[in-house]
RNA sequence: GGGGUCGUAGUUCAGUUGGUUAGAACGCCUGCCUGUCACGCAGGAGGUCGCGAGUUCGAGUCUCGUCGGCCCCGCCA
């Protein structure tokens, strides 16, 4: 059906409408006029098509055509041609015909953009971001947000075939004390008091499965207060999903099939199911990460062994103090030359590690400063551990265990990029990361802090250890990882309160601290709380991936700057004193 | 909070050792042009070198501060 005055959009004409009188709307892409012959490309979401001035069919419309600049608005009247033969455009989905104009009306002009309105050209974010209205307006842009609601519908529909219900949940909450920093909302009707914006729905979500309601599914925005990067914004979008009377492989089947769903929709790919598994533990030690890329191999191996006796001072070191000898072998990279390696060691020395230990494979014998500490039997050993041949590059990490094997984690994928392992035919890698540990300690503050939220449940054979090794416990936690990218993340949740009461305990917060905080939740347990657990993933970040994007500020209409700002409409800025006295807040002098 | 990097025409950039009137391409404006699609040709306009101090006879260039973009560490249950 139509709505407006359009008999066709831009990106609709083929050589079967040939003849046909239409009604374009658009904006001037780009204009030729050639004195007597004027060509515009007219532009909206759908594409872009040819229309044609030539004063013999109408002097007044060839007159206002002369009067186009780029990005007016204008609605063209005209029969739709067949081009002249070799005047097609092979480039363009609509090249074969254009629209010899009969009338037109100018519906608004246009001051000379910033910018180009094109996919091409090179302009830098900031200026993107300040006129983003005019950045949206690009094909990329709009091929992204288009993809954008497609990944949401598929979301929407496949949740509600299965009996999912969305339910919207308040962006008005309590402020919690664990985890980010919360954005906040002062009360004006009660004085001094503040909600708080959520960071995820979670509390809400397991209080609907409480209420009964036991499919939840929701497209919501999360808020957190802290800084930005590539992949984080202080708002962004979740899918959030709960369900109750189900275990860890329940949740991995329902995500498998929607993911299954958004890669044969989106990018016309079977993923391969089962999604593989891998856990934590082993994510560490293999990949350094929790989020491991498996795009490529490059699979660390721990050298403890090889080098259990070792002289050279560093390594020695890192044994007796319990740390962890790290290597990798880049294959066929023994060509390397100095300065990359000294980029390399830059690079880890960057992120917090001592150094880096390169090594050369050569025919008979390894080469590298620090090969003469060497024992025979290590370098035989070490060979055999990295697999290493002639022409191979291998590179060595030592340092206390979680710290070194995160940085190798890091090496591994800057490595990766510069054997460029990954090609633009390379397949997707998805896999569940799981048995991460409950708890995380905190050195600063000498307590444990949860590493996924206070409501993960613990591993059922671990629960005897929650007092005497809390340290030790696993989670019936799980993320998702597409091409090392978290991009969902849920757990099975508690649904005892005297296991939740548990947990506050082990992350030393008193009884009457949990009943302030988490009153409401643990309350609520004690009506018959079913057994739940749940999922969310970052759309964002999703979406992302599916566009082929590097930054998740592509696939969101207004995001903000690194800094938090919005260029375009200058927020966050100063409000008016009596806006603040309503409010009953004063700002601190913070003058130097 | 910290590290790196960038900021010069509308845009993307160049600008030598601190030295005459700060350049190019694209865009924009004017004229010519009836088959262009990166149209072509001829001409033209356009600069607070992010901002503020300092050094110097002289600063786009050196120093300090500051604001802003991007990337990373910390942070992100």
């Amino acid at each position: 059906m139509k709505f407006d005055s359009r008999t066709h959009t831009c990106g609709e004409l083929r050589e079967e409408h040939v003849g046909q009188s239409v009604v374009l709307n658009g904006w001037v892409d780009s204009r030729r006029d050639l004195g007597g012959l004027i060509f515009i490309y007219l532009r909206d979401r759908y594409g872009i098509t040819q229309i044609v001035f030539e004063p013999t069919v109408n002097q007044s419309a060839s007159e206002k055509g002369k009067l186009l600049r780029n990005e007016f608005v204008v609605s063209v009247k005209g029969k739709v041609q067949k081009r002249q033969e070799g005047a097609e455009n092979a480039n363009v989905p609509t090249g074969k015909v254009e629209v010899i104009v009969e009338d037109i009306v100018i519906l608004n002009e246009a001051e000379t953009t910033p910018f180009v309105i094109k996919d091409e050209i090179d302009v830098s974010e900031e200026l993107r971001l300040k006129y983003r209205y005019l950045d949206l307006r690009r094909p990329r842009m709009q091929k992204n947000l288009t993809l954008r609601h497609k990944v949401t519908q598929i979301t929407r529909n496949y949740f509600d075939k299965y009996d999912f219900l969305e339910v919207e949940t308040p962006y008005l909450m309590k402020s919690t004390p664990e985890g980010a920093r919360d954005f906040l909302v002062p009360s004006r009707v009660h004085k001094g008091s503040f909600y708080a914006l959520p960071q995820s729905p979670q509390t809400y979500k397991q209080l609907l499965m409480v209420s009964g309601f036991d499919r939840y599914f929701q497209i919501v925005k999360c808020f957190r207060d802290e800084d930005l990067r590539a992949d984080r914004q202080p708002e962004f979008t979740q899918i959030d999903v709960e369900m109750s009377f189900v275990d860890q492989e329940d949740i991995f089947q329902l995500v498998e099939g929607l993911m299954k769903e958004l890669f044969k929709e989106i990018k016309d790919y079977e993923i391969e199911a089962p999604i593989q598994r891998l856990p934590y533990a082993e994510a560490m030690e293999k990949y350094g990460s929790d989020k491991p890329d498996l795009r490529f191999d490059l699979e660390l191996k721990t050298l403890n062994d090889v080098f259990a006796k070792s002289e050279f001072k560093v390594f020695k070191d890192t044994i007796e103090s319990k740390g962890i000898l790290t290597g990798l072998n880049a294959e066929n990279c023994a060509s390397w030359s100095r300065k990359q390696l000294d980029d390399l060691t830059d690079y880890v020395k960057n992120l917090g590690a001592g150094g880096l230990v390169w090594i050369k494979v050569e025919e008979n014998d390894l080469k590298g400063p620090v090969v003469k500490f060497f024992e025979e039997e290590e370098k035989k050993a070490l060979i055999e551990k990295l697999n290493a041949k002639p022409g191979d590059l291998l590179l060595i990490l030592s340092g206390k265990r979680t710290k070194t094997l995160n940085i190798m984690g890091s090496l591994r994928l800057e490595v990766a990029k510069r054997m460029e392992l990954v090609k633009p035919d390379t397949k997707p890698s998805l896999l569940w990361v799981t048995d991460f540990p409950l708890l995380e300690w905190d050195e600063d503050s000498e307590r444990f802090y949860a590493m996924h939220h206070p409501f993960t449940s613990p591993k059922v054979e671990d629960m005897d250890k929650m007092e005497s090794a809390p340290g030790e416990v696993n989670a019936r936690a799980y993320d998702l990882v597409l091409n090392g990218n978290e991009i969902a993340g849920g757990s099975i949740r508690i649904f005892d309160a005297k296991v939740q009461a548990q947990m506050f305990k082990a992350l030393g917060i008193s009884d009457e601290e949990a009943e302030e905080k988490f009153g409401f939740l643990m309350s609520a347990f004690k009506y018959g709380a079913p057994p739940h657990g749940g999922v969310a993933f970052g759309l964002d970040r999703m979406v992302m991936l599916f566009a082929e994007e590097d930054s998740i500020r592509d696939v969101i209409a207004f995001p903000k700057t690194t800094s938090a700002l919005s260029l375009m409409d200058n927020s966050p800025s100063q409000v008016d004193d009596p806006q603040l006295k309503d409010l009953h807040i004063s700002i601190r002098n913070t003058e130097k």
